[in-house]
DNA sequence: TGTACATCAGTGAACGCGCGTTCACTGATGTAC
DNA sequence: TGTACATCAGTGAACGCGCGTTCACTGATGTAC
């Protein structure tokens, strides 16, 4: 829950509504695909006429990057609690997945598929890169790596603009992309089917890509 | 080139039209995405009429799954013929992502977001399967890794299913999927423009991912 | 080589549909005095 | 508390559009004798 402020009742009922239509849009992306997203059908399912829907947005682009900044504050605010209530790299990794889990097409909303052309609006990328500078605590955290500093490690020592105001060496730099990385990887091929039939449990494939990472946890 | 055998010029030329009309259709998918993909316009731009096109394919469905089928093949051949002409397994991974590079949106037609209730053909999985057999016979052929076995491995000896006829130790197979998992996290990430704007290069990413895997190679 | 016939690529009209979006409007809710 | 006015949520008609798909057809290409 978001604070709600001191809100008069019609901006309450605003608020109201348009939470109704976000809803209603995640249930027809559920359905179809975000590509089948249709103004007309959310009023319909709504018991409204279409042209209402225009006083909550101004068109289906709005909505969209509505839904998409939704998923994303999401997630940051998943990757943030499990960070703040002591949670190590796996447990973020672990909340991270559990999220994904619940709701695939939120998930795929932002890491599936790109639409040409589309470009999120600067706070989403804000959003995006406050979830990056979660991941970089958690990672700062873990023990220290004593291998060898690997070649991307020494590139990463001049391309960290991505970790601005954040003084860590270079091998957490290069840890915290790593996790991310594997994260999607194993994430998001369980998540579009690709390991349906394989046989095995893709809990412990991801568990193992963590553990490979940070070592044994208790997870 | 596939075998063209004996065909008159009837079919030639079938075989042809069909041709350009998939080409058509990646250039509306690069242009639009896949969910633009329409028939009508396709014609348009080959200056035929809409029906035609029911000449080649019995509609929409089937004329994107024949381009899913079309870019599993490419994909599979490009996996195969690094590995016939001796790349190891790093070389197999550079060789997909280059083949991913060349053309994002073939990549994201398999791997990106699924579309709910589509259910690949048979003869689609099998290609898909195709590719994971060259992958573990690459894995197969790497030296053999001296850590101690991981739960994981273990997991896979009793779920071993889509490795049949591969009868290669746990290790190879927990090889096989982590590599797969490792390609897809840093190549899915990069095409969806997630690393746009951090500063560091993409490749030396990945060839950091399979170097941790397969011990620094000659990339 | 020529004729009769079959095959089949492509056309144009038509079907019903749903889309995003605009506009002028009605009627309910809230505000100021 | 009551009245006059402003705000604004929602309607219904209309716009032009493109979609997938069907159908009966024309006319060119290929085949059989």
């Amino acid at each position: 829950m978001a604070e709600t402020g001191t809100k008069t009742p019609r901006e309450r009922y605003r608020a109201q509504v348009r939470e109704e239509i976000k809803e209603r849009a995640w249930e027809q992306i559920a359905a179809a695909g975000a590509s089948a997203l249709s103004l007309n059908a959310i009023a319909k399912q709504m018991g409204m006429s279409g042209p209402a829907l225009y006083r909550y947005f101004a068109g289906r682009d709005e909505l969209i990057t509505a839904l998409i900044r939704d998923a994303y504050r999401s997630l940051a605010d998943t990757v943030r609690a499990a960070h703040e209530s002591g949670a190590d790299l796996a447990g973020l990794a672990h909340a991270l997945r559990a999220w994904a889990l619940a709701d695939p097409h939120r998930y795929f909303l932002i890491y599936g598929t790109p639409v040409p052309g589309y470009h999120a609006p600067d706070d989403v990328t804000l959003i995006a890169s406050e979830i990056m500078a979660t991941l970089l605590d958690a990672c700062a955290a873990l023990p220290s790596d004593r291998r060898p500093a690997t070649p991307f490690a020494v590139h990463l020592e001049d391309h960290r603009e991505w970790a601005d105001g954040h003084p860590v060496p270079p091998a957490v730099l290069h840890r915290a992309l790593t996790v991310w990385t594997r994260i999607h990887g194993a994430l998001s091929l369980e998540l579009a089917g690709h390991f349906t039939g394989m046989g095995f449990d893709p809990a412990l494939l991801f568990t193992a890509e963590l553990d490979d990472l940070t070592g044994p946890s208790a997870h």
